[in-house]
DNA sequence: AGCTTATTGATACTGAGTATCAATATAGCA
DNA sequence: TGCTATATTGATACTCAGTATCAATAAGCT
């Protein structure tokens, strides 16, 4: 219940990661996996692409896109869902995590502890579905969005 | 926790309600909400356009979009996210519910008793954040989606 | 070094939604 | 019931977030 530092995984494990599952080591993955692992809060795939231009990177923005696509799947990034309907993107920590994200600025704070638990086994023995996950999102404005001016 | 009925407001109902919060009563309206209550389980806005075409409707595309965004606002509508990142929107019975999405059909199955309401007490005591609402979404496989064939 | 094939970037495309704006219809009121 | 102010509409063009295609390239294995 606590903020968590990102600092548990480095741009490395997560390349390691990535060669254990047999995917290749590329210098656009290494470029967007360095990048992720140097921010905090959250991001888009097309802020990602921007500023990885900016710093004259030539990796393609479809390339953008797959690479999150990955790191999602391999549970490297999460996929935030906001109010608005847009997507972002956060490092995630290892394990179950849920985030409390600031519709204004987009600071997240980490949070696990989410006791849907019994929640979901009730479910699962009331309906016949096979349940395979859960999101819980929570939102609100951050302290330094709430500051006047 | 039981699978919930939306037999429990009307199109007339929301109609009301429309009017009540000041907004104007006009066909396509009229048109957009009747369709939703006659539907069940998860649609998106191409969809509901798609089908009120189909049946002689004239109503425009943008009109679908923006209908749909103040029954979201008024909770006459929920917005569901899936695992894709596509959006679908459901009616929503009154009062506090949330989804349990089946990611193969769409089929979604309401429930209440969300117990999330310490974690997010134990939250706003912890961070600076003014915690102003939360999702939980559980998805999996439907029963009939479950079936072999 | 050579070979296989995963990955890339350019390009063009889609899907979902939104800004614009002149035309129209609604609701409140005389 | 008709008049008027303005909320709402539909057509159009546009944006934004991603995705399919595909020939060129580069990883990684041997
Ligand atoms: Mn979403
Ligand atoms: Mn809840
Ligand atoms: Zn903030
Ligand atoms: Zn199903």
């Amino acid at each position: 219940m606590e903020r968590v530092s990102y600092r548990g995984r480095t741009a490395q494990d997560t390349l390691n990661h990535l060669r254990e599952t047999g995917l290749r080591i590329t210098e656009p993955r290494v470029e967007v996996v360095e990048e992720i692992h140097g921010r905090q809060g959250l991001f888009t795939g097309e802020q990602l692409y921007g500023d990885l231009r900016e710093r004259g990177s030539g990796v393609g923005r479809a390339t953008i896109f797959r690479t999150i696509d990955v790191l999602v799947e391999l549970e490297i990034l999460d996929r935030v869902h906001q109010p608005d309907g847009a997507h972002g993107y956060v490092l995630r920590s290892p394990g179950h995590r849920h985030h409390l994200v600031c519709s204004a600025c987009g600071d997240v704070v980490e949070f696990q502890g989410c006791n849907v638990g019994d929640l979901i086994d009730d479910l699962a023995t009331r309906t016949d579905f096979r349940i395979e996950g859960h999101w819980l999102e929570i939102f609100g404005t951050c302290g330094r969005c709430q500051q006047p001016g």
